[in-house]
DNA sequence: AATTATTACGTAATCATTTACCTAATTATT
DNA sequence: AATAATTAGGTAAATGATTACGTAATAATT
């Protein structure tokens, strides 16, 4: 069981956190009742409050304590019912509950503070006698889920793990399928597909590959999810084109990924230049382009209808 | 909240080690959500385990995870409808049902995975950015609440607070009726009042201190609950007498302390001889002479017909 | 072989909370 | 002044676990 549970360590600590309070809440029942007192563990922290502060409406004990209303709804029922406490309307607010000590309350309470100030010294004697100190552990983590929730926090490490997963390959004929795909989708989506697009995008090889270009793919839980090309226009200028992201997996920086590996590509081939046509509808992807260091150009006659923008970037 | 609860120190462990396991408990659930995944945190442990170990019998799982057995049917009907986990009867012994990993189960394995290392991650880095590691703080309670458990620790540190609680007072008039009642109570528990009994008990300042000598007294919650006497038998001869302690009050030394400090008070006045007379029917009591250096010396005659054993103290 | 004790596990009852919802009172807005 | 929004706090239902108990199977003892 333990063992189970130190294998499991930061995944398991809900339920060790559990078990521990458990234990705690389990202690102070059974040391209540051994001594005689007519009190419940969890009890002890409204009352606890009454005693530093009488008298509060039931929402301020919900506040100050963390818990619901209806729990101190409750709690405040069962003090009171032994006596402990007292309640009454407030007079200037009708919807209003004030909470207080009572007389007998305030009589039993030198009674139940020896008994807590016996937990007090049990608690801090086995905490204190650690060397790392659950007290100050728990608040600090109590710090840090303040200033980041656990949630949060899941879901930016989620969010770096799927980026990191993403990986780049190179262009194999079994992909032509998915390369056309990708781009089909986008295209579709914003203009209207044009001739050079089919060919490009039908017959890779012949267009794009054979000429001296390369394509490249970013694969993904095992899925091809995003696509870009290289496009040889002779005499060291090279285009990039034919990016495209699956629509499910954008977010996940993996137009960056390709546009960087295109351009480290580029230089290796040791390419003159490197510049592309897009279209400034696209604002997130010219976006892009700018982050990883394109810049804008004048705009030159294109094969593509939908192209109105030039962008550069120096090698 | 958090002001009261840091406050309250190792008295509202309890409450946050319940608050934080909570967060962590509804931040895996939100994960899941999110992930799409149609998972429940609290399975996790049930889950996982059986991942590790197939098949499992009910009470085995329970034991393992630390949880009861109802816990364990109910977590493995959830798994068993979600399919993740399968059940069947065995076969060498009709009792029991044996739970294991389904096909579903190891099929949904890598995907659960992926959000676990996720989670694990960040928990881990949480933890680990602070000076004090809730893991490890966790695993030095647990095993200090193995060597002795909470409630042991809370009674210990009782029992010494009410020892230390108890204060030995000198006698005054308004005593008298404790230190009759008390000694009263004793003696005809398991002998019958003497004569000389009377006369000490009933005028205490007559037969005891007028002659030099003394009474002590030890009081406890605001009550007499113990006395002792010096009786003065003239040339530097004294007796330890009367010892009495409230039945409601015995074992919390208060014997042991009204005898040190007749001793001691003995000693001050420079007395050469204390001894004492008893009964070896007194079992409890000759062992409490002896532990605080009293030795048997030959029986003499005494005043008292229930004296069948004498013992001395070097002083 | 018969009886007793133990084990496995299922169900019911219980407990302590929370969420969801409701009513009534108060405050803000038009 | 009328209407809408917010607040206080109550109840009911749901949740998730535990304890208590029942039943049947198995093991131990006489």
């Amino acid at each position: 069981m333990t063992d189970l549970m130190t294998q499991l360590g930061p995944l398991a600590v809900g339920s060790r956190l559990k078990r521990m309070s458990d234990a705690y809440m389990k202690a102070g029942t059974l040391f209540y009742e051994k001594a005689g007192v007519d009190f419940e563990t969890r009890s002890f922290t409204l009352f606890y409050l009454l005693t530093q502060q009488s008298p509060l409406s039931v929402m301020e004990c919900a506040e100050k304590l963390g818990i619901s209303h209806p729990a101190v709804i409750a709690l405040a029922r069962d003090l009171e019912t032994k006596g402990l406490i007292q309640s009454e309307k407030s007079d200037a607010d009708a919807r209003k509950r004030w909470l207080s000590i009572s007389e007998k309350g305030r009589q039993a309470m030198p009674n139940l503070q020896k008994l807590w100030s016996v937990m007090e010294e049990a608690s801090a004697q086995l905490i204190q006698s650690r060397r790392h100190n659950l007290l100050i552990a728990l608040e600090e983590m109590e710090n840090g889920l303040a200033e980041q929730d656990l949630f949060d926090r899941f879901q930016q490490v989620y969010k770096k793990k799927l980026i990191e997963e993403v990986e780049i390959i190179d262009y194999a004929p079994q992909y032509q399928g998915d390369f056309a795909r990708l781009n089909y989708a986008w295209i579709e989506k914003f203009f209207k597909i044009e001739d050079p697009d089919r060919k490009a995008l039908d017959a890779p090889e012949e267009h794009i590959l054979d000429p001296g270009g390369y394509i490249f793919l970013a694969r993904a839980d095992g899925q091809i999810v995003g696509a870009a090309a290289l496009i040889n226009e002779g005499d060291g200028h090279y285009e990039l084109a034919k990016m495209a992201v699956d629509e499910a997996y954008q977010g996940r920086q993996i137009g960056k990924k390709l546009c960087l590996y295109a351009i480290e590509q580029a230089r290796n081939i040791g390419a003159r230049e490197l510049f592309l046509g897009s279209n400034t509808k696209l604002v997130p992807a010219i976006q892009l382009y700018k982050s990883v260091g394109f810049y804008q150009v004048e705009n030159r006659n294109s094969p593509y209808a939908r192209a109105n923008i030039r962008m550069a970037i120096d090698l």
